[in-house]
DNA sequence: CAAATTCATACTTGCGCAGTAGGATTTTCC
DNA sequence: GGAAAATCCTACTGCGCAAGTATGAATTTG
């Protein structure tokens, strides 16, 4: 039930490049990324570069150059990124919809873990091929305005509150609909528990 | 988000000597289980051996030797024996109840990969620590016996409609109650929608 | 004792993840 | 035009782990 590391970066340098085309800056630079979630600038460099070819971000070359986003974040779903990078969601390749293959066990019909699975990764894909790129940015976006932290690659001048003033986008777009399931991420507070 | 071979045959395994028990006959066979589901002898005789370390199985050594659950049914839930075999069910550490690890990120409350991975980490769990052996060995049966297949370690003499008379339990326990969220298991029809 | 089974341990083989490395190409600024 | 700063491209590496194989010891039954 692992997501890799390369598709964990990749995933993170999108919602970054997200929330910082919200914020004015549609133009991130590897390097820039790589510092703020600290991790190695040529392995960003070729995840990035599979994105591009898949056409979920585009980039300029030379100096200021950078990746911005190829779509509207709104398009971007979870599930196919993922997808793209790790290959199917689905635990056992006998439940995927997107690449089905047939398992060994003698009766697929009758196969109690094939049911299981099914489950499984129905609720998988119900969560990452509903939410949205644009979705989470915002949601991003309203917990660190309200906890008033400003993101890193904002220069120190520029105020997250007055950039994205409470209930209005700087796009002009309403707030985004959540009306997903019930979810972590519908919640104002993320209770943290551990053990 | 893949369950590795190991696991998948560790499950099967349960699921059919949990079946087979069922039937009347609490003890099978490596060699029984290999050639049911067709995979390799050694390999799944390493894979009980953990499962007997850990307490789910026991095992009769000698000619009509064999393995058998170690506890009830209603007992083993599947996500612990997931973590057991494939470790943890969290997509990404810094989600994970059971072994969490903070991650490289530098703010994890505001991490909008984690708010979506924490969801989907939930669905998973919501489902395979709820799921017992016996609801997903009872709904097997269920559909076998309606679609009138005989499992393949029952001796020919054996009818599996004998053994289980329609809505008549042999361990005399009324059918588990499914009431846990809405998903394949509970519905009679698996819709096998492909692409 | 012989046959059939589980038990224990070691070994193999290949592949994929997580990077590194080095240079080619493009763009901007002076 | 040239230097600097970025992306682009390809190759390589290390190494750990998944998925088995192999061999034999210990145990049980007839």
């Amino acid at each position: 039930m692992n997501l890799s590391k390369r598709c964990e970066y990749g995933l993170r340098a999108l919602i970054d490049i997200g929330i910082a085309s919200e914020l004015g800056r549609p133009r991130l630079q590897v390097s820039e990324l790589a510092a703020k979630e600290k991790l190695p600038v040529k392995f960003l460099e070729q995840i990035l570069s599979q994105l591009k070819a898949a056409g979920y971000v585009k980039s300029k070359r030379g100096k200021f150059g950078g990746y911005s986003l190829a779509k509207r974040m709104d398009r971007i779903k979870f599930g196919p990124v993922i997808r793209l990078i790790d290959g199917p969601l689905a635990p056992i390749r006998c439940v995927s919809e997107t690449s089905y293959a047939c398992c060994t066990c003698p009766d697929e019909v009758h196969c109690g873990l094939r049911m299981l699975m099914l489950d499984v990764r129905n609720a998988i894909a119900k969560i990452l091929d509903r939410y949205t790129l644009a979705e989470i940015v915002e949601i991003t976006l309203r917990k660190l305005r309200r906890d008033k932290v400003t993101p890193l690659f904002l220069q120190p001048s520029m105020r997250l509150a007055s950039i994205l003033p409470p209930a209005v986008s700087p796009l002009g777009r309403g707030r985004p609909k959540l009306k997903t399931q019930a979810g972590i991420l519908e919640t104002e507070e993320i209770k943290t528990k551990r053990n």
